[in-house]
DNA sequence: GTCTATAGAAGGATAGAC
DNA sequence: GTCTATCCTTCTATAGAC
């Protein structure tokens, strides 16, 4: 496990990242990867046996690194409308970083739905939601946040983070238009999401106020 | 062209449609949508001539489905809260009745986004968002939605409906905690969502005055 | 119009030299 | 550890009989 080594299989390991996420697992070619890393085919299963475990090495770790951007929402001492805003702000950020990211993980994870739940072990939900309802017990109150309602809101939030980027090339229509780039409405975003989302949870407390 | 030639080749279309969205492009074998077909390789060749010009008459067609639903919102009559409400629930519906159609576009669309020109040629987007604006002027100035902020509400529409059958492993998995099935957490959103932006949008106009 | 057989190319994987 | 050469399977596509 010489210096060279660890370089060598770092650079495969990069090399087949961007290709697997610009691929997808069934249009991503190992003759490509190898191409990308400067070396040949050949070495590629010298150091992952297969493009399977090429892949599955590759998901993995994009996996977790998309799953683990939830939690520093978890930090005590922000209120709720602190927490959308933080969250909203680092979210869309990260995926601009890396931007078919969320793509490849949703098309890989519809092709294998399995793969998810492996995936999803490592998170601990229950302990997540739990976390979040005990610090915001009186917003969850005050806006009538039922058990029912609370999964519509949670998908709601990540929808209106991760859409623009697995539907860009229609949302960049749709923008030419107006003149706007991809990127100036990816920031007004940072600021325009959490107002949405406090703005519709603050009109469930006046709703429920008029049910009574 | 008899009969039986018309109904061969709507049998290798319709086997065609199912292997596609199931599969994509690349996922999808000739032999797969042969056997479904119940013919055999040649066939197809001799109705489609390439696997490429079966996929494009396949995409096409399914594509021009989805954007169309879109279009019977500008019915006249409906205030925004009908057509909002008008709009979820028929959108959401259809989706459940073709629960691979909108995964397969977006992700044929990133891989090949020249792709996307050619469907929304077709669909005149200006005429869309004038007709909508010059119907509900009246919402727009209150709820201060400016030009700029139009796409950040539309996206963020089209996001919340389509994203659960985009995300659809992941939200089962969150939703097997609360013993909530999938098909009940749809049923809700079709008035959930509605909801949902409604009032956000009528949170904006209060926001505008307390600004001034 | 439909089939069987097969061509021809591409892609994943391995053997073996260095 | 890295390369070249090559095997073997899979897949699209065509030829040709019926």
């Amino acid at each position: 496990m010489s210096e060279n080594e660890k370089q060598t299989e770092e650079l495969i390991f990069e090399a087949a990242t961007e290709v697997f996420q610009e691929k997808g697992y069934d249009g991503a070619r190992m003759h490509d990867i190898a191409q990308k890393a400067g070396i040949n085919k050949a070495l590629l299963h010298y150091y992952f046996r297969t493009k399977d475990a090429l892949f599955d090495a590759v998901f993995q770790k994009l996996a977790s690194m998309l799953f683990s951007k939830f939690t520093p929402i978890l930090r005590p001492g922000l209120s709720l409308d602190g927490k959308l805003n933080f969250f909203f702000r680092e979210h869309i950020e990260f995926l601009k970083t890396y931007p078919k990211l969320a793509h490849f993980l949703l098309n890989e994870i519809n092709r294998k739905p399995e793969r998810i739940k492996r995936i999803l072990e490592k998170i601990d939900f229950d302990h997540f939601f739990l976390t979040i309802a005990e610090m915001h017990k009186k917003e969850i109150e005050d806006y009538n946040i039922t058990p029912e309602i609370l999964p519509q809101i949670i998908t709601s939030i990540a929808a209106i983070s991760i859409f623009p980027f697995i539907a860009r090339p229609i949302v960049e229509v749709a923008l030419e238009k107006s003149g706007v780039s991809f990127n100036e409405y990816l920031e007004k975003r940072k600021e325009f999401a959490p107002d949405f989302v406090i703005g519709a949870l603050k009109s469930r407390k006046k709703t429920k106020k008029s049910n009574l």
